[in-house]
This record gives structure tokens, C-alpha cells and sequence, in this order.
DNA sequence: TTGCAAGCGGTACCCAGGTACGGGCTTAGC
DNA sequence: GCTAAGCCCGTACCTGGGTACCGCTTGCAA
């Protein structure tokens, strides 16, 4: 009974969860860590759940969400609402991610063509014609 | 003969090259634009030659290359180096783009189990083993 | 009981690539 | 000569995802 509380610490929590300390105050601050209880003196006490949390967090995040987008993703699931979960999000997320694939192909193909054509200087290419750098303004396209 | 003196103020530059006049300035602090001559009251005169600057500036940035790669491929060309010309610094940057396209490729695939396996809370899907979503730790792979 | 690590809140800083603001000058046109 | 627009410089701010520093308080064990 020495007089210790149950949970965790933040020490403890960002060691088990591999995060630094100080980012779990800044997801507190975000929204992505629920307020967690305190001690006596006003020491965070986090609950062991708080583990698979921050995995979560870590996981969307390893999948191209925000960390706003995975706050909303939590809050959606903590309120059990139906409203737009997970997979319809993950669909939309797909097409972002194939479109960044996409955009990157382009410019692969760019490159590609730039060594092939021989191009070793960039202001020389864009004088003399016939370079395939894209010199041209950018099409927005978005 | 009119008083007026010959080349571009930024307003018309900035114009010329779709961007910002602040961003001009920018450039200047950061090593990628030379300095302009000036008028007698201080105000910056380009050479027409500086809109191709700023043209070559914006297809290296849509190739992939950062503000410091730009100014250093720059400073290059200028000094008419071959130490390391612009084709081997595109091959290097094509390894690059490569490997952020399969990392997102990873990613993708992914999402696309997580969508199939009818994946549609991230708490749940943590607790309930068998979801495919990559919970445990990170390989850094770096 | 006392010593010291760990945690506290608030704030500032980091990266890149810019953009905005504000007070005061210059320039161009009439 | 006057006026409005444009430009000067320095500095602060923005996004996103954290990280660091500070002086002070708590927790806990020897």
C-alpha cells in the first residue's frame, strides 16, 4: 500500500508507447489524447488503454492521416457515430495517395527523360530549346 | 528619354514569373537569385535574363530538388563547375522519388486491406486482432 | 528527512517555403 | 508640384508535427 497510484505516468507512457513526453502534452493540446486523471500533486495518471492509443495515433498516422484527421477519426469512433468511419475515410485517403503516386510518376518521368536528353546545367537547358524540363508554367490542375 | 531606367522592377518580375514579389526577396536572402542593380533611389532593377532564373527556379522545385539543392545547382552552373552537374543530382533525386513512391505504394496497399478487411473503427480494430493495420512499431528502415 | 529524478505549465524554437504588416521612401504620370 | 502607386527594410506570422528550455513542485526511496 505505499501510498502510489494505479496507471501510468507520462515517463511511463511515452517509454511504453516509444514517444517523447512531451508529445503527449501537445496531443492532450490537440484533441488526440483524452485529459487523463491526475495525482494529488497534479501529475498526469494516464490508464494502461492510453497505450493502444497512441499506437493507433501512430499507425493512421504511418497511413498519410493528419494528426487532425486522426483526432476526428477518434472522436467519430469514441461517440460511436456512423457518420463517415474509417473505411469510407481510408477510401478517400486511397485516392489522395494515388494521386501523390501519380503526380510523383510524372515527375519521375521527367527526371528520366532530363538524364537521358543529357541535360547537365540547368540554365543552359533553358535557353537552348529542345530540353525536356519543364520550364513552362506549372499547370495548377487542383 | 524619358528618366526611366532599363529592366524589370520586382512588381513587373513577380508578375512575369507568376510569383509573389516577397518571394523574390526571399530568393535573394536565400542564395538563388543574385543581387539586382538598383536604381539611384534604392529600388531593385532586374535584367530580362531573371525571369528565366525564376522559371528554372520553379520546374527544379516541381522536379523534386529543395531551395538549397536549387541554389546549389545554380551556383554550379554559374561557376561552370562539373563537379557534380545537374545529371547526377537528378539520378540521385530519381532514387529518392523512387522510394517515396514505394513507400506510399506500402501504404496504399495497406489501406486497401484495411478497407477490404471492412475495417471501420481504428479503436476497435486495435483491440479485435486480425485487422490488418500496422499497430506494432514502426520499422525505421532508415 | 532529505535528496534528486520526474513532472508541471508556459513559452520559444525547429524544419521549408513562403506570406503579411507597417512605417517611410521613390517613382511615374499629370 | 502633387498624388497615388509601388517599393524599401525589418520583422512577425503561417502550416504540421513535434522538441527544448525554464523555474518550480511532487513523488518516492534510502
Amino acid at each position: 500500500m505505499s501510498g502510489h497510484y494505479e496507471g501510468l505516468r507520462s515517463g511511463q507512457l511515452a517509454e511504453a508507447a516509444g514517444v517523447n513526453p512531451q508529445t503527449l502534452r501537445y496531443y492532450e493540446r490537440r484533441g488526440l489524447l483524452a485529459d487523463p486523471g491526475r495525482t494529488l500533486g497534479g501529475h498526469r495518471l494516464y490508464p494502461p488503454e492510453a497505450v493502444t492509443v497512441l499506437r493507433v495515433i501512430k499507425a493512421a498516422q504511418r497511413l498519410g492521416f493528419t494528426l487532425d484527421e486522426v483526432a476526428d477519426l477518434l472522436e467519430t469512433a469514441r461517440h460511436q457515430r456512423r457518420d463517415a468511419g474509417l473505411a469510407e475515410r481510408a477510401r478517400a485517403k486511397l485516392d489522395e495517395i494515388d494521386r501523390r503516386i501519380a503526380d510523383l510518376a510524372a515527375v519521375r518521368a521527367t527526371l528520366r527523360e532530363a538524364v537521358a536528353a543529357g541535360c547537365d546545367d540547368l540554365m543552359e537547358c533553358a535557353r537552348h530549346e529542345r530540353c525536356p524540363l519543364p520550364f513552362e508554367d506549372a499547370t495548377p490542375r487542383s
